[in-house]
DNA sequence: GTTCTAGAAC
DNA sequence: GTTCTAGAAC
């Protein structure tokens, strides 16, 4: 149990040691992300007084609670593009650590670490605590009633999962998530339009003032015409003429063509043939189609840009409805997936919008890191075959050796192919009758005659329970359940 | 709470 | 060979 009181009080020892990861701190409390976060922003506000949780909150706390309500719209306007209107803030009933921290999460709830319904229903239940509620109850009551173990483990374990942006429902994960995924494509589509948009209309002002500052000071005559404005601004008098142009003016058109009741001489009605080069709207709205069109938001993409770009085509969430339908063996009896199902799930992405850079995704560890797990690079992937890549690979755990002993434990400094040799003369030390022979009868054994191979850190070691009393003939896993029930202890 | 992984189960 | 589970470690 030691264990688990060592990570309860990670996030203190986090807020002590790790000043690195504070993204705002006061006196009273601190901003940090989520170690694990469950959407693309998930912070929290670690308060300094050592409270556990938010049922030991009283009346006096309420400035305390402002404060890190401070705190929380501080990190929010920090985030671009968003509002405070798509974020949750407020605390877990069911708070895992003992130090009391309120949740700053985005509403879109697409992340790698969003795994278990248990985490869905942790921030959409009576779980989750809202900064309101919490004040209301403060101002009202006092303090916070808290949560009975019954009841928290029911809320977290309800399956009837309703989207928190639409009216969807659903009983499964899967579908929530890939329902989600929707919604998260969506709203960047919409950012990435809107930025594109701001783009053009900076651009189009820009070069409406360009034509408006032109226009003052074209002559009169066509004959007098200069055809850049830019030459005009290298006479320094002009230059200053231009800008003291003001915007209400309505000068007559440089060209001839925007001209009303203007009659084209015979230089003008040969220009006529040519295409119409100087509108500049319409110029920025082909560079703008040209350009852009890929990155339009369906709807607007038809109105304002012309033909729907092929996402809006064809069916662009195609590659989707595959995660419409839960696969046998995805989810276990606990309704959370599978590590490796997890990743076959999220590695489909459009090729039309590639996802915004991940500001959470954790980067590989670089020291281990070799092509077998790299399962992301196309270019690795092409090189690895089913056949030469190994389920795992063995960790360096053997540093302590000397170097220029050979072990035959110590697999990290081989290439992989030998750590696959390695592996498979495992099975072959276990199988020898003596040995397990000696396991099942008597426990000492096991000291006078370790593993060679793991002599210096045995990877698994089995208990004393194992080899002793009425079980001792049964097999391992109904010993185990039955004479050291520690999972149930956990939960 | 989380990840990782050996061993069991399929 | 693949998936699930339990335990260890953080």
């Amino acid at each position: 149990m030691e264990h688990i009181s060592v990570a309860r009080h990670a996030l203190v020892k986090r807020l002590e040691n790790n000043k690195d990861t504070i993204l705002i701190e006061s006196d009273r409390a601190a901003v940090m992300k989520d170690r694990y976060p469950k959407a693309q922003y998930h912070f929290l506000i670690v308060c300094k007084e050592d409270i556990a949780n938010v049922s030991l909150l009283k009346q006096e706390h309420i400035p305390l609670l402002d404060h890190m309500m401070d705190l929380a719209n501080q990190i929010i306007e920090q985030q671009n593009h968003l509002s405070s209107s798509n974020f949750l803030v407020g605390f877990k009933m069911d708070a895992f650590m003992d130090r009391l921290s309120m949740h700053v999460i985005s509403n879109d709830f697409y992340s790698v670490s969003f795994k278990k319904v248990s985490h869905w229903n942790s921030f959409h239940s009576d779980l989750f605590l809202t900064y309101q509620a919490a004040y209301a109850l403060l101002r009202s009551q006092g303090c916070i009633e808290p949560l009975s173990k019954e009841k928290a483990l029911e809320l977290r374990s309800v399956t009837t999962l309703q989207c928190n942006q639409c009216e969807f429902k659903t009983s499964t994960l899967f579908e929530l998530k890939g329902h989600l995924y929707k919604h998260w494509n969506d709203r960047e589509h919409d950012i990435e339009v809107k930025k594109q948009l701001e783009k053009i209309t900076q651009m189009l002002d820009e070069s409406k003032l360009d034509e408006q500052e032109s226009n003052v000071e074209s002559p009169k005559s066509p004959e007098d015409s200069k055809p850049h404005s830019t030459q005009w601004r290298s006479n320094p008098s002009d230059q200053n003429q231009t800008n003291v142009i003001s915007r209400e003016t309505k000068p007559t058109s440089a060209n001839w063509r925007q001209r009303p009741n203007h009659v084209p001489n015979d230089c003008e009605q040969q220009q006529s043939t040519l295409p119409y080069e100087n509108h500049f709207e319409r110029h920025f709205q082909n560079y703008a189609i040209r350009q852009h069109q890929p990155y339009l938001h369906p709807l607007l993409g038809q109105s304002l840009m012309g033909p729907s770009p092929p996402f809006a085509q064809g069916n662009y969430y195609q590659s989707l409805n595959q995660f419409q339908q839960p696969q046998p063996r995805m989810l276990n009896a606990n309704n959370t997936i599978n590590q490796q199902n997890y990743m076959r799930f999220l590695a489909p992405q459009s090729t039309e919008s590639p996802p915004r850079f991940n500001p959470f995704k954790q980067t590989p560890n670089m020291a281990n890191f070799n092509r077998y797990q790299c399962p992301v690079n196309p270019t690795n992937r092409q090189n690895v075959t089913i056949h030469d890549k190994p389920r795992w690979i063995p960790k360096p755990q053997y540093k302590q050796n000397q170097p220029g002993v050979d072990s035959p434990g110590n697999s990290s400094n081989k290439l992989p192919s030998e750590a696959n040799e390695a592996k498979q003369t495992k099975p072959q030390q276990k199988q020898n009758p003596n040995a397990k022979a000696d396991i099942c009868n008597n426990s000492t054994v096991l000291k006078e005659q370790p593993n060679k191979a793991n002599q210096n850190k045995p990877k698994w070691k089995p208990k004393a329970q194992h080899s002793q009393g009425p079980n001792n003939n049964l097999n391992k896993s109904a010993g185990n359940k039955a004479a050291n029930p520690t999972k149930l202890q956990h939960k």
